[in-house]
Formats: structure tokens, C-alpha cells, sequence
DNA sequence: GGTTTTCTAAACATAG
DNA sequence: TCTATGTTTAGAAAAC
């Protein structure tokens, strides 16, 4: 029985690993192939144990069973008595007897794991009874699963010869038992990750629910439903014998309609188990009215798989009363229905893990997921930013989100990063210079981590870098290799290729008027002249939505934006779908506007897509700069210092202002 | 198409 | 001689 598979051990080096591995493995019709590992010492058990024990029975004596083998294994790990059996020598911190992995917690106190477990063993313990424990559900549920479609089809082959009759019992009952085992199924694993004892690596939260066997897969879900629903006739007959309900009208109709329509209704019901007779309330704004219902819309029954035309609210309801009263089959159609939210939420998860796994890839800094309901932040913020309630990892605060307002902020998260990363890989001709950015110096206060720990270029100039790492030392002045180092520290992707941007550091110190060299005691140092610096930029930036617009796609947002636009519309996120949010919310969040000309463009454009002037002075000006670089601002004794003073008391008047305002930009 | 900016690569010079 | 530093030139790419 399951009780002697519970009691073998891990044969940690291909099988263990691969028992492991197989949660997420499991091939998906895995009604033949999944289950053959076990299916051999397994088989006749699920079947036996079927008809006498529930799933929780059966779990808890699998437990029982575990426990006393785990005592004995620990005791003999205790009295230092290894078996000497061969797999011992070569793996003995993984080889810990499934029954063991099995235990939970509660059965044995931490502390005595700790005294009798090194923390080697203990450690490959808890994994094992995780992965185990999990392994161990999902191939019962999975026999539990297969045994009960077998019996169904059994009985579906049965019911075509012999149609009607108690056999629609049966059916119904083995339906019924599916979905409770599903449902018990999950809550289980639910119950386990909520206590820790399936802890799900990041990036596969959702697999072992996904890979259990025909857990919830749409296509199931439809079999399933129609299945549900094609046991009504059976309903009728339990209706007859009995149960309170009243009578009759045809259910020729809505049965029919079943097979006809989509079998899962859009309208998603509560996670209710029975109120099934009470308004829910849903996000749908029409189902909002009193004289509505949630399940009645276009005079028709939203009832899944029903669609029975009625005429009126009052006829709805009393077909709801009679149609679908509190019954056997409503109950496992509102299972069934709870499946299919649980399915999309769990697809919801997955895809939302997939999108932050893309946004890790890309570089971006994953964000909270955002409610639906707000999606004029969602492109920003998915993109883009963490939730306003992150903390960066510089610890600079950031100006919170306006829940009100459809613009994004200005400055929050990794400014530069999110676009400007995504065309770092590789040699590209022009950098983000903060000129066209977010300030380096806030952008490297923001994502200072990040630049350092990932090769990612930095997606400024050689020129902006190198007088970065001069302003950045109190005396304003650095040595050629003091500058190499604080290249190499504070950026990962310049701890290789050397040489090269070595020859380029030398070569922009050179080139560029910017920066002179001057003779010290302890030899030559650099510094910055920033009037140099400043008159080096190129034409200032109009904040036309023609240069905003070739701004951004030169940031690389362009093809980003469009994916987000695709996808989004594939989401069918109808507010989304709009050119303008997305093009300003997202822009905005792309830019990561801390710098002010940008930031001003991009905001004008926020406002109403067009680039009239909307900005008001404390969406423009950021005492982030302040924050972020105090050192840098006004101490300066260089002699043209332009640094900071505009960052901290910028004020636009209107547009031409800030026009003029612009080329001064950057001087954090 | 011209200009500007930036990056990359390379050659060369000089000092320690 | 080697290495680090500094200068200069050239070509290419991208954006304007």
C-alpha cells in the first residue's frame, strides 16, 4: 500500500533530484505516462483505498506510518548506527528516508531535529518532506484522479448503451467526487504553502498546482463542466425523489442552450461555497444596479452553461429558484465554477510571474502587481516602478504615487535602467547622457546596486561617468586609476573588457575640454570643468511631442512600448488600449523621467497628449536631487559651478521658461 | 546628406 | 623593458 512507498528512501543522486524535479515535470496528459514511476507499487492502492479512506485520512495515516519510521531513522542517527546499507557513504546529507521527509513538523519538535539532526541533515530533511510531501499528494491525487475518470468513462460508455437511469447517479457522484478531490486537492497544497511545508521556488509558484494531474486545465474544466452539466437529467430524477425543490420548468432548454454556449461563464462568482442565492458583488459595473443581477444580463441566464432566455428580472429569479436551487448539481457547478476562478487566478499568478520574470530579464526592477482595476498606472508601474510603498535600495524616498492622478510620478524606482538596459547588451553608439535622462547621479543613487551587481552597461556616456566619479570625491578631483576604480565599483559590467573602456576613459579625458588635468603633489589628478562640461551639449530640447517621441524610441522605449501595447491589448484591458494612456503613463514610468527636461516633456504629454503646459512646480521639481547628492551641490569652489542650483529651485513658469530652463538641466 | 556626438580601436609618446 | 598614463587619429554608428 502507500504505506510502504512512504517508507522508502531517496535515492538522493538521480532519483532524488529527479523525484524533485519531477513536480514540475509532470507531462500533462499524464493519465498514462506521469504516474508510471509509481504506478506499479501504487496502482491497486489508490483504488483500494479509494472506497475506504479520504484523502485526509489517508494522508494522516501516511503521516503516522512516516512518523514511526522517522523515530527509528532518527534514532539511529542518534546512536550513530548508520545502516549499512551502500547509499549511505556517497549521500548522506540527502539521504533521509521518505518517511522522514514525510514527518510534519508538528511531530517532532525543531528542537529535537536540532539535537539529533546536523544542519546539513536537517536542512535536506525539510526540503525532502517538502518535495516529497508534495510528490507524494500529487501522485495520489493523480491516481485518485485517473481512477475516477477511468470509472467515468467506464460509466459514460455504460450510459450510452443504457441511457438515463441510476447510472446518471453514479456519474454524478464520481463527478462530484473529482471535483471535491480537486478541491481538497488544492486546498491542501494551499494549506501546505501557507505553513511552509511547500515552499514554492520563485519563478514556479505556480507549477505543482499546475502540474498536478488534471488539476484545473481549461480544457478539463470544459470536460468537466459538460459533464456536470449533462448530468441533469440525473438532477431531475434526484429532484423527483425528493428534494425540496420545486418543479418543473423544461430544462430542455437551458440543457440544450449548455451544450451550445461556451460552457464557463465570464461572470466569475465568489470564492462563496453556498451563498448561492445571494447578489454577489462583482467589479462589473452593471451588476452594481439594484434592479440587476449578477448572473442575469441580456435576458438571459448567466447561470454557466444555461443561457435560458427570461423576460424579466423576476422571471430570472425564479428561474435561478427553481433552476438552480441548492442542489447536488448547482453546488458541483459552483465548484466547478470556483475551479475556473481558481484556475485564472493561478494563471493570473503564473503570467504575472512571467512578467516579472521578463521585467528581471530586461532589467527592469519588478513592480507589485497593480490591481486591474487601475490601469492607467499599469503600464508605468508593471514596467517600471516597485509600489510606492517600496523602499529603494539606496533608502532615497520617492514621491509617492498619486492614486488620483492618472500621471505617473516623475521620479520613482530605477529611472534609466528600465529603458535604457534593455539596448545595453552589446555596443551601442549612444548613451542615455543625463542630458537626455535621469540625472546620473540620482539615477546611480537608485540603482546603485543593481549597476553594481549586474553586467549591465551603464547606459551613460564615458564623459558623464567619468566626471560622476570626480564630483562624487569631496575634493572634486580623481587620479586616472581612482577613476578606473570607481568604474569597477560601482559597475559590474566594467570589471571586463578593461582595456577597452580603459582606452576610453583615457581617450574621453583627453578628448573632452571638460576635463583637466592638473598636476598635484600626489601626481596628476582630474577634475571637471563644467562649464566646458555644459557647453559641450548638444541643442536643448524643445519638449515637443516630435522630440519627445524620438527621444523616447531612441531610449529604446519604442519597441517595448509596443510590445506592452500588444500584449495589454491581448489582455483586452480596454482603458489600455488607448494610444494616449499608453503612450503617456508608460512613457513616463519608462523614462523614469528624473530629469527635468524629460521629465517635463513626458509630462506635458502625460497631461492630455498634447504638450501644453501642465506642470506644476511640485511635479517638476524633486528635492530628490537635493537629497541624493548634498555634497555636490553649492560647496563647490570650482569656478563655474552651474551644479545643482537649478535642480533644487526649479520653478516653470510655462513652457518657454522651461525652455530655457532645460539646457541648464542635470546639474546634480 | 551634413553635422555632431559617442564609442571603439589603435598608434604613439612619456614617465616611473 | 614593462607598465601606466596621456594624446591623437580614424572609423563607424546613431541622432539630429
Amino acid at each position: 500500500m502507500m504505506v510502504e512507498s512512504a517508507s522508502e528512501t531517496i535515492r538522493s543522486t538521480p532519483s532524488g533530484q529527479n523525484g524533485v524535479s519531477s513536480l514540475s515535470n509532470q507531462p500533462d496528459g499524464g493519465g498514462t505516462g506521469g504516474g508510471a514511476a509509481g504506478g506499479g507499487r501504487e496502482g491497486a492502492t489508490s483504488g483500494e483505498t479509494n472506497g475506504e479512506m479520504s484523502p485526509v485520512e489517508l494522508l494522516h495515516f501516511q503521516q503516522q506510518q512516516a512518523l514511526q519510521v522517522a523515530r527509528q531513522f532518527l534514532l539511529q542517527q542518534a546512536t550513530g548506527l548508520s545502516s549499512p546499507s551502500s547509499n549511505e557513504g556517497k549521500q548522506p546529507a540527502v539521504q533521509v528516508p521518505v518517511s522522514v521527509a514525510m514527518m510534519s513538523p508538528q511531530m517532532i519538535t525543531p528542537q529535537q531535529m536540532q539535537q539529533i539532526l546536523s544542519p546539513p541533515q536537517l536542512q535536506a530533511l525539510l526540503q525532502q518532506q517538502q518535495a516529497i510531501m508534495l510528490q507524494q499528494l500529487q501522485e495520489y491525487y493523480k491516481k485518485q484522479q485517473e481512477q475516477l475518470h477511468l470509472q467515468l468513462l467506464t460509466q459514460q460508455q455504460a450510459g450510452k448503451q443504457q441511457p438515463k437511469e441510476p447510472l446518471g447517479n453514479k456519474q454524478l457522484a464520481f463527478q462530484q467526487q473529482l471535483l471535491q478531490m480537486q478541491q481538497l486537492q488544492q486546498q491542501h497544497l494551499l494549506n501546505l504553502q501557507r505553513q511552509g511545508l511547500v515552499s514554492l521556488p520563485p519563478g514556479q509558484g505556480s507549477v505543482p498546482l499546475q502540474t498536478l494531474p488534471q488539476a484545473v486545465c481549461p480544457s478539463d474544466l470544459q470536460q468537466l463542466w459538460k459533464e456536470v452539466t449533462a448530468a441533469q437529467p440525473v438532477e431531475d430524477s434526484i429532484k423527483q425523489e425528493g428534494l425540496d425543490l420545486t418543479t418543473t420548468t423544461s430544462n430542455s432548454t437551458s440543457f440544450s442552450a449548455a451544450k451550445v454556449s461556451p460552457p464557463i461563464s465570464h461572470h466569475l462568482l465568489p470564492n462563496g461555497q453556498s451563498t448561492m442565492h445571494t447578489p454577489r458583488r462583482d467589479s462589473s459595473s452593471h451588476e452594481e444596479t439594484p434592479g440587476s443581477h449578477p448572473l442575469y444580463g441580456h435576458g438571459e441566464c448567466k447561470w454557466p452553461g444555461c443561457e435560458t432566455l427570461c423576460e424579466d428580472l423576476g422571471q430570472f429569479v425564479k428561474h435561478l429558484n427553481t433552476e438552480h436551487a441548492l442542489d447536488d448539481r448547482s453546488t458541483a457547478q459552483c465548484r466547478v465554477q470556483m475551479q475556473v476562478v481558481q484556475q485564472l487566478e493561478i494563471q493570473l499568478a503564473k503570467e504575472s510571474e512571467r512578467l516579472q520574470a521578463m521585467m528581471a530579464h530586461l532589467h527592469m526592477r519588478p513592480s507589485e502587481p497593480k490591481p486591474f482595476s487601475q490601469p492607467l498606472n499599469l503600464v508605468s508601474s508593471a514596467t517600471l516602478s516597485k509600489s510606492t510603498s517600496d523602499t529603494f535600495p539606496d533608502g532615497l524616498p520617492h514621491p509617492p504615487t498619486s492614486a488620483t492622478a492618472p500621471i505617473t510620478p516623475l521620479r520613482q524606482g530605477p529611472s534609466v535602467i528600465s529603458s535604457s538596459t534593455l539596448h545595453n547588451v552589446g555596443p551601442i553608439r549612444r548613451r542615455n547622457s543625463e542630458k537626455f535622462c535621469t540625472p546620473i547621479s540620482s539615477e546611480l543613487a537608485q540603482n546603485h546596486e543593481f549597476y553594481k551587481n549586474a553586467d549591465v552597461r551603464p547606459p551613460f556616456t564615458y564623459a558623464s561617468l567619468i566626471r560622476q566619479a570626480i564630483l562624487e570625491t569631496p575634493d572634486r578631483q580623481l587620479t586616472l586609476n581612482e577613476i578606473y576604480n570607481w568604474f569597477t565599483r560601482m559597475f559590474a559590467y566594467f570589471r571586463r573588457n578593461t582595456a577597452t573602456w580603459k582606452n576610453a576613459v583615457r581617450h574621453n579625458l583627453s578628448l573632452h575640454k571638460c576635463f583637466v588635468r592638473v598636476e598635484n603633489v600626489k601626481g596628476a589628478v582630474w577634475t571637471v570643468d563644467e562649464h566646458e562640461y555644459q557647453k559641450r551639449r548638444p541643442p536643448k530640447m524643445t519638449g515637443s511631442p516630435t522630440l519627445v517621441k524620438n527621444m523616447i524610441s531612441g531610449l529604446g522605449y519604442g519597441a517595448l512600448n509596443a510590445s506592452y501595447q500588444a500584449a495589454l491589448a491581448e489582455s483586452s484591458f480596454p482603458l489600455l488600449n488607448s494610444p494616449t494612456m499608453i503612450n503617456t503613463s508608460s512613457a513616463s514610468g519608462m523614462l523614469h523621467v528624473g530629469h527635468d527636461d524629460v521629465s517635463s516633456t513626458v509630462e506635458q504629454v502625460n497631461s492630455n497628449g498634447s504638450n501644453s503646459p501642465r506642470l506644476s512646480p511640485q511635479q517638476y521639481s524633486h528635492p530628490v536631487h537635493v537629497k541624493e547628492e548634498p555634497a555636490e551641490a553649492e560647496d563647490d569652489s570650482r569656478p563655474v559651478s552651474l551644479m545643482a542650483t537649478t535642480n533644487q529651485n526649479v520653478t516653470i513658469p510655462d513652457d518657454r521658461d522651461l525652455e530655457e530652463e532645460l539646457p541648464v538641466e542635470d546639474l546634480s
